[in-house]
RNA sequence: GGGCUCUUAGCUCAGCUGGUUCAGAGCACCUGCCUUACAAGCAGGGGGUCACUGGUUCGAAUCCAGUAGGGCCCA
């Protein structure tokens, strides 16, 4: 069979991927076996698959993979949610391109046209996923709007309501003008933007005097209903108990006095607006002031407005300064550093806004979770930097505000009966409201009709945080078996900007309604980055394409090309270079391969150095097993991979196969081509979980292999006890080699002439590895000496003085430059040695162990002096 | 402004409770090789006052304090 020299990802992973979904290998059915369950972070319904996704679903495939090799019941939930502001905003976009708008065609035609947009774009990002390799369990593909999980949802609402912890409020929130909806806290970014301090005059009630307030939005002048000063202000104490009148809409408002006013911002006179400011909001409460909104849902002046009544905020700002500085009411302004908060989604400067919203009380919920991450361990965080951002949320959490001024999503399953404030009841159901409704109202008139639903959603968060519980129908059905068995999951992998939006509202569902923690542990994996370091975003456009990557490099090249890089919780600045370091090594492996499956078999005796060569390996791939299975226990999959990579392309490649490949055009013989065979498989079964198609394509070619007998569902190498005697043999051997090797590239000896060896053996070298010696540095004999060699080049491994002779004159000046330079190094380290045990309060005080290594350290310093000064003294 | 965190080679990072020749890895770089698995490769090589200052200690990249600079979260 011709096997083409460089690997070809594409077909192969098409046809590997169809043949493991054939066998059902991605799919888990509860069994004895101990499970081990990953549910995955739904990305956006609507969303495309962008590099911080490649490099979660890559660490989720590397975990699930290794599992299941581990002979763990792997379970990878795969699913999507239904992210209602994003996806509402792009339908709603569709929709005005065709000149349609959403109050034009109702709740339910417009619902609709979600769902369609649904069903059009909403598979695309977990077929993505496919290309990637990842291995979920498809048939378990959950969205957050099917039915069993709205109705989770709604049955959660439901008994949180009961339980007293759900209410209603009138609340300053955070208001989205252009997607008209509330935002959570966590959903707004606070940017720093260049704006402007005005400073406006108003004129003080049945006087000529005024007073000079700064402030940043000008247009909200409008709503004020108060001046404040502070009360220790001398400058302002005669204004006390008077009043002024604001600019323009000429309204008579008090002038309050306040502590919270800072003295030294600005004039230290701050004009009172509650409708627009939180901290105002609370001013207006602590003083008994009128609220006076100004806006519309949209950020358009309403009638309080005035004259600028339907005009956008920010005309509006432009617009009122200049009418305030013709009318002589602007003094100045200045140039002022502020932040405003943004929308994640839209981008939109949020205004604050009061309206009536439903809030969560999260202080009940948020013991438990907070002890489960911070006092008994049960939910682990890597890195564990992160532990004290999640507890400082914890600790200073507030109340979570669940509903959204939007279509797409649960409905609050609140009803209304009448116009009074608490004129409503909370079912699953309209059926149930209706029963309620009669009973709380005692209107047994009441007929379904006269149930109004509150027309808001729930938070799409309000559906992911029951993700790990409600996938596996565990809230519909708390006993099924299907929970029981698979929860708690075992790992989350997540990145670190959702540890409150997500993460930790799942542990509080999670010993809310299982009494028992979501997941063992979170791993956080970091920001994709680009080379200089700015967040990778669609805006930016500094995103590659993640299909065009794996087109280019492959699979399995971008999957370790994402983690080579990413230590743990560290952003991963990602260059394609990277992608290329991945799509070279899978060359590598690939050409290893090549090598092995070309050689002819022949009856032949086992030579010495293939026999040594291996029993090296079988100890070097236990010493990096050990490695990789301590770094997979710290989630360091970086590491895990560095490790491996070292081992296959190192150990395996550059010394194994290069130590028993027969000579040119010769065989080799049986018992090596099998044990190294039986190596190459134990390399491919540590490099599947990274690289899963390359290597499920060379075992197949490798053996004829039954289903059964995939790869993927292969098992796991054993951790073994190794001869480390060895690996310090064969590190002795190699750095003999790497001095043979050195001679010949500073004397152009071509490695085709063969070169004799004398060894001055100090240190009592064993000479079994002579043999690989010869091999790999063409050496046509080992032989001992007593003492320095003339005409020869030497070099020194340890205490060991090796010589080469060659033909021709030797730089003997060289020669003792070179022994010079080593003995003054020697010589200086040996005395740093001996002064350190010279110190009594060392030897005193330093551990035995630690003592008889510098002992050690002097005894092997004094034996290379020595072997040093001989040389010198027959060379000068 | 409050909290957390970081600063080690040109770049990205390891370096666990202080002690192996501890100053490392990968990439990049330099030199020589188109050697019949692989130039997407092989062999060899250079490169760091561990941010700075002080302290603790027999011993500090590692512990403590301060300084400078970066990052994250919250307000």
């Amino acid at each position: 069979m011709e096997i083409p020299s460089k690997y070809e990802p594409k077909e192969v992973e098409n046809r590997w991927y169809a043949y493991w979904q054939h066998h059902n290998f991605f799919h888990s059915e509860p069994d004895d076996r101990e499970p081990y369950t990953i549910v995955i972070p739904p990305p956006n319904v609507t969303g495309v698959l962008h590099m911080g996704h490649m490099l979660n679903n890559t660490l989720q495939d590397v975990l699930i993979r290794r599992a299941r090799l581990l002979g763990k019941n792997a379970c990878w939930v795969p699913g999507t949610d239904h992210a209602s502001i994003a996806t509402e905003a792009k339908v709603v976009a569709k929709l005005r391109e065709q000149g349609i708008t959403k109050s034009q065609i109702g709740r339910q035609a417009f619902l609709e046209h979600a769902w369609d947009w649904t069903r059009q774009y909403g598979g695309v990002i977990l077929e993505q996923l496919k290309k990637l390799g990842c291995s979920c369990d498809w048939d378990r593909t959950k969205f957050t709007m099917d039915e069993d999980m709205s109705a989770s949802v709604i049955k959660v609402f439901v008994d949180l309501y009961e339980k007293g912890l759900i209410y209603r409020g009138y609340r300053m929130v955070n208001w989205d003008p252009e997607a008209m909806t509330t935002l959570s806290d966590e959903e707004v970014i606070y940017e720093e933007i260049q704006g402007k301090l005005y400073y406006i005059a108003y004129s003080i009630e049945g006087s000529d005097e005024q007073v000079t307030i700064a402030t940043t939005r000008p247009e909200t002048i409008l709503g004020d209903t108060a001046i404040c000063i502070n009360p220790g202000d001398e400058r302002y104490r005669h204004l006390r108990g008077k009043k002024a009148i604001v600019p323009i809409c000429n309204r008579v408002i008090p002038i309050i006095e306040d502590t919270y006013v800072d003295m030294e911002f600005g004039t230290g006179c701050l004009k009172v607006t509650p409708a627009h400011d939180v901290n105002d909001k609370q001013l207006g409460e602590k003083h008994q002031l009128e609220t006076v909104d100004i806006f519309n849902a949209d950020a358009t002046l309403n009638a309080y407005g005035l004259h600028y009544e339907g005009q956008d905020r920010f005309v509006v700002r432009k617009a009122i300064s200049g009418e305030l500085e013709e009318k002589g009411y602007l003094l100045k302004t200045e140039n002022y550093l502020t932040k405003v908060g943004t929308s994640e989604r839209t981008k939109a400067v949020i205004e604050p806004r009061l309206s009536e919203q439903w809030f969560l009380k999260m202080g009940p919920l948020a013991g438990p979770a907070l002890d489960a991450v911070l006092t008994s361990g049960e939910v682990q965080i890597y890195p564990q930097k992160f532990v004290n951002t999640y507890r400082h949320w914890m600790e200073h959490i507030r109340d979570w505000n669940i509903s959204r001024q939007l279509w797409w999503g649960q409905q609050i399953p609140a009803y209304y009966y009448g116009q009074g404030p608490d004129d409503f009841v909370v079912a699953e159901s309209r059926e149930e409201a209706l029963v309620k409704a009669r009973e709380k109202s005692g209107d047994k008139t009441l007929k379904p009709e006269s149930l109004r639903q509150d027309e808001d959603v729930l938070d799409t968060w309000f559906s992911s945080w029951l993700w790990p519980i409600s996938v596996f129908g565990g809230i519909l059905e708390p006993n099924n078996k299907e929970v029981q068995y698979y929860y708690p999951t075992s790992d989350l992998v997540t990145a670190p900007d959702i540890i409150f939006f997500w993460v930790a509202r799942m542990i509080m569902a999670g010993y809310e309604y299982r009494k028992e923690r979501p997941f063992k542990n979170v791993y956080f994996t970091g920001l994709v980055r680009d080379k200089q370091r700015r967040k990778m975003s669609k805006s930016l456009g500094n995103s590659p394409d993640a299909l065009e990557l794996i087109d280019h490099y492959g699979a399995d090249g971008v999957r370790v090309g994402l983690l080579l890089s990413s230590a743990a919780g560290n952003d991963l600045l990602f260059d394609e270079a990277l992608c290329q370091q991945g799509k070279n090594f899978a060359n590598k492996i690939w050409n290893a391969f090549r090598l092995v499956k070309g050689w002819e078999v022949a009856e032949t005796e086992q030579p010495e150095a293939a026999k040594l060569g291996i029993a090296w390996y079988r100890a070097a791939f236990q010493k990096s097993l050990t490695e990789i299975e301590d770094h997979f226990s710290k989630y360091r999959i970086s590491d895990a991979l560095m490790a491996t990579y070292k081992l296959v392309w190192d150990d395996f490649c550059s010394w194994l196969l290069e130590i028993v490949k027969p000579p040119y055009q010769q065989p080799i013989d049986a018992k090596t081509l099998a044990e190294v065979v039986s190596l190459f498989e134990d390399n491919l079964k540590l490099l599947h979980p990274f690289m899963p198609f390359l290597t499920e394509e060379i075992w197949q070619h490798m053996a004829k292999r039954s289903p059964d007998q995939a790869l993927m569902v292969a098992k796991w190498p054993e951790t073994k006890a190794a001869d480390a005697s060895l690996v310090i043999g064969f590190e002795q051997a190699s750095e003999v080699i790497a001095g043979i090797r050195t001679i010949r590239k500073e004397k152009n000896i071509p490695m085709k002439d063969a070169l004799e060896l004398k060894v001055l053996n100090v240190a009592g070298v064993s000479d079994q590895w002579d043999v690989v010696v010869m091999k790999l540095a063409n050496v046509s004999h080992v032989e001992a000496t007593s003492s320095a060699v003339d005409g020869a080049l030497s070099f020194r491994v340890k205490s060991n003085e090796y010589f080469v002779p060659i033909s021709g004159a030797v730089d003997i000046e060289g020669e003792i430059r070179k022994i010079r330079e080593e003995l003054e190094y020697t010589r200086g380290f040996l005395k740093s040695v001996q002064k350190k045990l010279a110190n009594e309060r060392f030897v005193k005080n330093a551990p035995e162990n630690v003592v008889a290594l510098e002992q050690k350290k002097a005894a092997d310093a004094e034996a290379k002096i020595e072997t040093l000064e001989k040389s010198l003294a027959s060379l000068e």
